[in-house]
DNA sequence: GCCGTTTTCGGCCCGACTGTTTTCAGTCG
């Protein structure tokens, strides 16, 4: 098959993601369905390639993964399709499909507007809706013809998907703050963004508030008529959702205080995580919602029987598991690891003591020298290494040779007077060196040996077909000067797809050599994604991470990459500037 | 269609909100 043509995981879960909707269109078992909605949510959250997975012939070692699953991928990654899905298709008009976008039109709406209307398209939807045509079905009116064109304007809004990670946060805490500021004190007892915004994820499709009051009305109300919401989509006694400019959804939920602990923990998610959790405790003979457990066919205990939970801590312990952090709630076997007491020890922001990947004014940065080494030194770093853009990279005046030895003489005399001073911290000399098109660097071996520590990474020609892109990296990962692969996808998030590379190619021979590589903790880069941290982290290969800061508050996105390392699974013995100066060197190819 | 510290058959999470309904189905998360 042609590179081109050639499927990566995520194309693959969008097939078996189409065979569930079309089973949904058609009526089918609904545990079917979910059947498919599972295995397909497992291959986009795979670290490795399905192609790999296939060709070591364990596809049916993968979880929700069965028999008939298995075959089924294995005929797409060696035909191109799947007669299943093909049959599927043909019975379904293409646009049906397509309506299932706008909300609050399910499959059930969307098969009976397909056969009784004979609406195959979001267009003829809006026309017929637009045109009352809708409320001579049975069980529609009025109001759901304006549901339906409110849906459609809000998919309209929604087309640029979901929100870096990055935007939202900020959002979150202005919009607490702005709620607090419009009630009277004491009316929210507790407020905590939940969802995958505390799972740390790296985009965000809506925000979830939760809120402890003993008065729900005056906080609905509130929070209904902010001045950010542009419109108000549901608006119940606990529970509210609210649309803003950008067309992305508010939910805001209040409970008692006594639900705290169960309802962060099902507000927190993931949906999948929720699930395993609830079937944990079933086999207990419990019925967990997000208010409470209540005993449901338990050995002991009469039906209905509540117990209540002010932490989700307690909740966890109470079902015989240790308390899981939110950014490992993604059903990836971190329930099973809490029930065995295995959970790994993440690693923290307080872990980290010094950066490896940064810029000054030297190349595209915004502060100087001075002023980055005194930002550093304000997080309590004990070491930055400088790592100005290499030449090579024509836009951001990289440096060569020559303006390196200009720079070499600054970094040594602020470390003169820093050791005069008694000041425990080092600047290191480095570069951040551009792997050309052709896998060579932008600046010979003989400049790269003189430096503490050579990044390299890559900022053009990233569309190169797999094979070329990989060799590339290959190539820079295997040069004996390179320490540190420098955020390997290129990606940015929102804007850009990463390169097609092999990464489980890459990071075997990151393990192989002893090359470094990033966790790059830009909130657009996040690169390596926290599912290759992992496979990197399962495969041996030692990380870093690094806030490739361009400006003097540029450090203080590091808790993105944290976090990213943390839905890694990662410790800190995994992180090489967890390390003081000298073991960190130490770890560095020799 | 998947899965198994009760199971290879018989299960498969749970509740808020909405609209059009007099008791519920559909959708969403």
């Amino acid at each position: 098959m042609p590179p081109s043509e050639r499927l990566n995981n995520q194309q693959v879960a969008d097939i078996f993601h189409r065979i569930g909707d079309l089973l949904q269109i058609l009526g089918d078992n609904r545990f079917k369905i979910i059947a498919y909605q599972n295995a397909a949510r497992t291959i986009e959250n795979l670290s490795q390639d399905i192609r790999a997975i296939h060709e070591a012939g364990t596809l049916r070692d993968l979880p929700d993964v069965g028999q008939a699953i298995a075959e089924k991928i294995a005929e797409l990654l060696d035909s191109g399709n799947i007669a299943y899905y093909d049959e599927l298709a043909e019975q379904v008009p293409h646009g049906v499909v397509d309506i299932l976008a706008v909300p609050d039109v399910g499959p059930k709406t969307a098969a009976r507007l397909w056969k009784e209307l004979d609406i195959v398209g979001i267009d003829q939807l809006k026309a017929a809706a637009e045109e009352g045509r809708i409320r001579a079905l049975k069980g529609f009116g009025a109001k759901s013809e304006e549901k339906i064109l409110r849906g459609i304007e809000l998919l309209s809004k929604r087309q640029e998907g979901r929100m870096p990670i990055g935007q939202a946060r900020p959002l979150a805490v202005e919009l607490i703050a702005d709620l607090q500021e419009r009630l009277p004190a004491g009316a929210i007892e507790r407020i905590e963004a939940a969802g995958s915004l505390r799972r740390w994820r790296e985009t965000i499709g809506d925000l979830d508030l939760l809120v402890v009051s003993e008065q729900p009305a005056a906080v609905m109300d509130a929070f209904r008529t902010l001045p950010q919401a542009v419109d108000v989509i549901n608006a119940g006694d606990t529970k509210s959702t609210i649309a803003l400019p950008s067309g992305l959804q508010v939910d805001l939920r209040v409970v008692e205080r006594k639900h705290w602990g169960a309802a962060l923990c099902y507000f927190t998610g993931s949906q999948r995580h929720n699930i395993d959790l609830r079937e944990l405790a079933q086999k207990q003979g419990w019925s967990l919602n997000e208010y409470r457990l209540a005993a449901q066919g338990h050995p002991d205990l009469p039906d209905g029987e509540e117990r209540f939970f002010d932490s989700e801590e307690e909740l966890y312990n109470f079902l015989g598991l240790d308390w899981v952090p939110p950014e490992m709630r993604e059903g990836q076997g971190e329930i099973a690891a809490a029930r065995e007491h295995k959970l790994p020890d993440l690693i923290t922001v307080d872990h980290i003591v010094g950066e490896i990947h940064g810029h000054t004014d030297w190349s595209d940065g915004q502060a100087t020298l001075v002023e980055m080494a005194e930002a550093a030194r304000r997080r309590g770093y004990r070491y930055w290494c400088v790592t100005d853009h290499s030449a090579g990279l024509g836009v951001t005046g990289g440096l060569d040779g020559e303006r390196l030895h200009a720079q070499a003489k600054e970094i040594a005399a602020l470390n003169e007077k820093y050791a005069a001073d008694g000041v425990d911290f080092r600047l290191l000399r480095g570069t951040e060196v551009e792997i050309l098109a052709d896998g060579s660097l932008g600046l010979p071996d003989d400049v790269l040996a003189e430096l503490d520590i050579v990044v390299a990474s890559i900022h053009s020609a990233l569309r190169q077909d797999r094979d070329t892109i990989t060799e590339r990296c290959l190539k820079a990962v295997r040069n004996p000067h390179v320490d540190v692969l420098g955020h390997p996808t290129g990606r940015l998030i929102g804007r850009r797809e990463g390169s097609e590379i092999d990464m489980d190619a890459v990071l075997h021979a990151c393990v192989e050599v002893g090359t470094v590589v990033e966790i790059n903790a830009h909130p657009s880069r996040l690169d390596l994604s926290g599912v290759h941290a992992r496979r990197a982290m399962e495969l041996g290969c030692k990380l870093a991470i690094n806030s490739d800061a361009h400006a003097a508050d540029g450090m203080e996105i590091l808790p993105y990459g944290i976090a990213t390392a943390r839905r890694g699974w990662l410790r800190s013995q995994d992180v090489i500037n967890t390390r003081p100066l000298n073991e960190m060197l130490a770890l560095l190819k020799k």
